[in-house]
RNA sequence: GGUGGGGUGGCAGAGCGGUUGAAUGUACCGGUCUUGAAAACCGGCAGACCCGUCAGGGUCUCGAGGGUUCGAAUCCCUCCCCCACCGCCA
């Protein structure tokens, strides 16, 4: 949610955040509606004082003239009241001016709420242009010294690589049939040491931000409000992705909505809250299931791993106080937790600035990282296994988590989310790189512990 | 699911139709005192929004929404949430 304030100040800054994002958010319109809004207000503000002061100044004396009514009758009875009436009558015509405002502002309050939320993080200044994803500018690459990002899959290795699908099958990771069976399409069962492999990435990757990044891990609800969907920014914009439980049909109580990420769990904590400048920054990771409906998505990446309706991912978020510097400073770390956590398993990769049409609402720079996936496509491809988005104060504004900074000035804070690992997905790299010539595969090291020592599959 | 009790400022807790955005305590901040600290004393201390160049003014908020009233934290209705006990249960 952006601030309003700065909305009228700088229109241009938002009406070019809607284009550089490519989105179709009718700015002007919301400029009128608040104008039309605030003169409102200001018509019923003016009406409601006059009534307050009114009410105190008359009050007392109506109290009074009852009071003494009760015992007068004939004459003094009838004037009585009539003077009641007179006292009645101007607080009566205010009433009514409040009401036709609040009728006025019934009309245009909702589309001037729902476009609000519509509106844009502008991007940051340095975030290249570009229409969507084929607009990315890659930043840079690393790969295992076993690796040429320059040579195919058999100049590196020597042999023909088998992609995941076929992986999964020989060593029996992963149920592809029975998962349809029960849920559908893009659902699967991990089988054996199929689930042992995902839930060791997991655990490593909760263990490596507790004890080498001082993150602390959270056990969030995945099942959540409303609310929390919308203070997220991943609604309404989003809506169509989420799974809703639809609770209130059954009476009472309100529906429920699957997240698609632990970020929302993890960010709606501290929503409306007012933390100590002390407090911050928060360093929160999680590890949670993820529920994506993947609306629009039909026909793209059906086979396999890659694109499911629920998986498992731990993620972190930071937030940190209002200062461009140290989000940007964070930003820079969450993406070099990830790198560590990939180089470790051996898995090549890039860095992908993403360009202004390729940011999402709430973002104003983000930097995927894609591991490199030698079963992908012809010959290999590089795939999205992590995305890590600088929020600057869009999201803490719509929660309502503020905090109070050194000199006791309430501001909104600044908030950062990067995936750390996303199973099965992750599990496409892992499984193609590590393949040998006989279609085993090599546990990288670093999960082996999670694996009961196992070193190899199959 | 049943029964009962509740939701008031950072926390605790009064108020139960007007002068209460809210007593009091406590926490917190500033000051006096002190070698320093504590204690004591003095002062400050809700948020959002609107108008205004400033000074300042105004509106709203006592779980949420609606109603009664000239006037609601206080009365009425609906909903939500919390707590306790019972039932059921991974």
């Amino acid at each position: 949610m952006i601030d309003l304030k700065d909305l009228r100040e700088n229109p241009d800054r938002y009406r070019n955040g809607v284009r550089d994002k490519c989105m179709d958010v009718d700015v002007d319109r919301l400029l009128a509606l608040d104008e039309a809004r605030r003169a409102i207000l200001a018509r019923q503000e003016t009406a409601r004082a006059e009534q307050n002061r009114l009410s105190k100044e008359i009050g007392p004396r109506i109290g009074q003239l009852k009071g003494k009514l009760k015992g007068a009758a004939g004459e003094e009875k009838d004037r009585l009241e009539i003077e009641i009436a007179t006292l009645e009558a101007k607080p009566a015509q205010l009433k009514a001016e409040v009401a036709e405002e609040e009728r006025h502002m019934g009309a245009i309050e909702p589309e001037w709420r729902a476009l609000w939320l519509q509106v844009p993080q502008p991007p940051s200044n340095d975030v290249p242009k570009g229409k969507g994803s084929a607009d990315n500018i890659e930043i840079r690459r690393w790969a295992p010294k076993s690796w040429d990002f320059s040579k195919s899959f058999v100049q590196n290795r020597g042999f023909m690589p088998r992609n995941h699908l076929e992986l999964v099958k020989l060593h029996g990771l992963v149920d592809f049939e029975r998962g349809v069976k029960m849920a559908g399409t893009r659902h699967y069962v991990l089988t054996g040491l199929g689930l042992r492999l995902h839930q060791a990435v997991l655990r490593y990757a909760v263990d490596f931000m507790a004890d080498r990044r001082g993150f602390t891990p959270m056990g969030v609800p995945v099942l959540v409000k409303e609310e929390c969907m919308v203070g997220t920014g991943f609604f309404p914009a989003g809506r169509e992705q989420a799974y809703h439980i639809e609770e209130s049909k059954r009476g009472s109580g309100h529906d429920l909505f699957l997240t698609g990420t632990g970020e929302v769990g993890l960010m709606g904590l501290h929503a409306d809250e007012i933390l100590a400048a002390e407090q911050l920054p928060l360093k929160y990771c999680t590890v949670s299931t993820c529920f994506r409906r993947e609306a629009g998505a039909a026909g793209r990446d059906t086979a396999g791993l890659y694109r499911i309706h629920q998986f498992d991912k731990v993620e972190q978020v930071v937030v940190c106080k209002a200062d461009d510097a140290e989000s940007r400073a964070w930003h820079k770390q969450m993406i070099e937790t990830v790198e560590m956590i990939l180089q470790s398993m051996g898995l090549a990769y890039r860095l992908l600035q993403c360009c202004t049409g390729d940011l999402g609402v709430k973002n104003e720079d983000m930097i995927d990282i894609e591991s490199w996936m030698p079963g992908r496509g012809e010959g290999g491809e590089f795939g999205e296994t992590h995305s890590a988005s600088r929020l600057n104060d869009f999201q803490c504004r719509r929660l309502n988590l503020r905090y109070r900074d050194e000199s006791g000035k309430m501001r909104f804070a600044y908030a950062l989310n990067n995936t750390v690992a996303a199973s099965p997905r992750i599990l496409i790299p892992l499984l193609e790189m590590h393949q040998q010539e006989d279609g085993s595969v090599l546990v990288p090291e670093v999960l082996r512990p999670y694996m009961g020592g196992i070193a190899k599959i199959g």
